[in-house]
Order: structure tokens, then C-alpha cells, then sequence
DNA sequence: TCCATTTCTTGCCATTTGGCAAGTACATTC
DNA sequence: GAATGTACTTGCCAAATGGCAAGAAATGGA
């Protein structure tokens, strides 16, 4: 079993030896979603922590007038899950499903505590993987505030061009907070230049 | 002394007998911030965690247009930190000003870290700080999407009134995404109902 | 391959929000 | 209390975005 996007993205988060963090990815059991599967649904409480090692995901919510919003995008080499859910313990307002067929690795909360505690050099990966998140998490919602639709269009198409190879426009619409209709419109404009 | 706002604040967030509520409360140091003087200059590390028993501040950055834009207001008995900042050791995009003359307690992180050693029910503080700063931004964020500047305008003065009363309007607009000018607008449509 | 379904685009027009500039209200200072 | 400055409001028009419905394109079965 070849895991060493795993292990790579561990050791991104808290630097470890090999062996340590080897010993840790061990634990992680291979995991596969199929195309429209959900990983997380709303009313759950969100207690895996999954390494998407390849495909798409995507979280949503409803907003008031019941209409889907897309959240967020997961792509390869990045974790799913929802962290105030997975911290809290409280069941998740967002639902999160697969785009294309997803595999990965997966590890509950409760063995992640486990080795938290086994594993001396790995305690604090829950902190850090928690502030990673809250950063990155704040470092987006920032960085869209005070921008035309079209320059969060671009923003995006710039940054995270997988997205648009694997999710319908209507999602990515959503999430950039304009309707299907204006996004179409919007990349009219934008291939003509 | 009196601390007491500021050890039914730490109960709030984790559970402790009084007498280690106390004890931890005597490691703040009282602090008052004249009204327009920073809590926290972009560039610089929030290092500091300050417990706002009365008056009011914001947290603002710039877009790139160069605009001010309020991110945050805090109010009366809440904490004051800049989480990204604070527990990344980085230097800060925001800035956190005082809006009113503000009366506190404060305590330094490195102090606040001497403490989740020494006192073991105080421990989880930390990570339970982290938490519910998350869970708030990302509930906060989420509340806002899809929603007209009005209905977001209402939203906030049924929920933090208080704010209408120190911050001033055009801060108030930034915060709500839109113009000073269509707040006022709003304002009007609003007060004829 | 054909049909049905879904997704995406487009035209038309309505609504929301912004930009600017002028005017008003309010506060501060001398 | 007059002068100054700042905050707020308003009118006018422009720009951005949405709503709806129809059509085009892509997709998915059978």
C-alpha cells in the first residue's frame, strides 16, 4: 500500500522522522467514494478525517430560501472535513458529496485522539490541523470580500483551475455567490479577452 | 478586583472549580484602551488575548482597491485576538481598534501558554478558544451568503444592536459589504416599516 | 444510436447596488 | 456662537447582477 501522499501531507502540517510518520499513516484505512456519494450529511456529525489522495468533492448548504450553496471545493492532496462538527461533536449544517469517483485514506476521530496520545511527535497535529483550517478558511472568506463577481471568477480560475475541470458551473456559481445565469455571462466576457 | 465578567467568560468555555477560575483570573492584568487607540497594527503579532468588559472595537484590513473594510466588531464581554495571527506566530493583515474607551483584563500568549502547563483543567482552553473562534467566523460567514444587504442589514440589528450605537455608520457598511451610501438608503426603506 | 434529461447559454427586462456630488445635520474648536 | 470638519442623507444616473423562459449543447441510459 503506497501512501506517501499521506505521509507527505503530514509532514507538511508537523515535521516528523520517517518512521513515526509512517507508523501514523498505518493507521489510516483506504477509503474510495463514488461519484455523488456523500462523505458527510447534513444533521450528521462529522467524525472521519479523510485524505482525498484523488478526485472532487464539494460541501453545500441551503440558505434561507432553501436554494443550495456550494461552500467549498476539496481537491487532491488536501483533507475533508468539517471542522466545527468534528471538534465540537455537534452535527453539521453542510453536506458534503463526492464529484467524481474519490479515494483516499480515512481515520475516525476517536483512533486520531488515540495516536494523538501514543504518538508524543503527532499531538499536535490536531491543533495545527485545526488552525490550518480556521487560516485558510478566514484567508478565502477575506479574500473574496469587496470583489466584483467576475474578479472572484478570475481569483478562482487562477488559483484552482481542477475545480472547473470536475464541478458543474452551477456549483462553482453558487459558491462564488452569483446565480448560474450571471456566470455564464461572465465567462462570455472573460474568453474574449 | 472584580474579575467576575471575566471568570463566568472562562467558565463559559471550559469548566473549572471556582478557585481555579479565580486563580487563572488573577494571571490578567487590567487594561484599558482609549477610544481610536489599536489593540493591533497589521504587521505586527497578536500576542495578546484581551477580555473586553466594556466598550467596543473593530477589526479592519484593506481590499485591494485599498479600502478599509471592517471584518469584526467586538463587543462587551467577548475576547479580543486576532486567532490567525495568535496561534500562527505570524504577523497580522488586520488591524483592531478601539471604537469607545474599552476597559479590560489581558494576558499574553506566551503567559496563557504558562498556564495550560501549570493549571491541567485549564488545558483544553486553548483549543476550546480555537474552536468556538472558528465555529463563530464560520457561522457569521456562512449567514451572510445569499442574502440581500438588506436582509443582512436587519440580521445584524436584531442581533448586535450595540454596535449601531458606538460604530459609525459607514464602518457598519463595510462590514455589511455595501456602500455608506446604500446603507443609508437601506436605513430609510427600513425605518418606514 | 436515439431519446430523455440535465446543463449551459442567451435575450429581454427588472432589481439591486454603486458613484458622484450636493446638501444637511451634528459635533468640535476657538 | 461662528467657523470648520466630519458623518450622514439624498437625487440622479450608471453598472452589476438577477429572474425567467427559450434554445443549444452535453450527458446518460436503454
Amino acid at each position: 500500500m503506497n501512501k506517501s501522499p499521506l505521509t507527505v501531507f503530514i509532514e507538511n502540517t508537523i515535521p516528523a522522522s520517517n518512521d513515526t510518520l509512517t507508523a501514523i499513516a498505518e493507521h489510516f484505512e483506504e477509503k474510495t467514494f463514488r461519484k455523488n456519494e456523500y462523505f458527510l450529511k447534513e444533521g450528521n456529525v462529522s467524525d472521519s478525517y479523510f485524505f482525498l489522495a484523488d478526485g472532487c468533492m464539494r460541501a453545500f448548504t441551503f440558505d434561507t430560501d432553501g436554494n443550495e450553496v456550494t461552500t467549498y471545493f476539496y481537491t487532491k492532496n488536501r483533507v475533508v472535513f468539517e471542522a466545527a462538527s468534528f471538534f465540537m461533536h455537534t452535527v453539521s449544517t453542510e453536506n458534503i458529496q463526492a464529484l467524481t469517483d474519490c479515494t483516499g485514506y480515512i481515520i475516525t476521530f476517536e483512533k486520531l485522539n488515540m495516536l494523538f496520545h501514543s504518538i508524543p511527535e503527532f499531538r499536535e497535529f490536531g491543533r495545527a490541523m485545526l488552525v490550518k483550517e480556521f487560516v485558510a478558511f478566514k484567508q478565502r472568506t477575506l479574500g473574496m470580500i469587496n470583489k466584483s463577481a467576475e474578479a472572484r471568477y478570475e481569483n478562482l480560475i487562477s488559483t484552482e483551475k481542477e475545480i472547473f475541470k470536475y464541478a458543474q458551473l452551477k456549483y462553482i456559481a453558487s459558491y462564488l455567490g452569483i446565480t448560474d445565469t450571471s456566470l455564464s455571462r461572465i465567462r462570455r466576457e472573460f474568453s474574449k479577452k
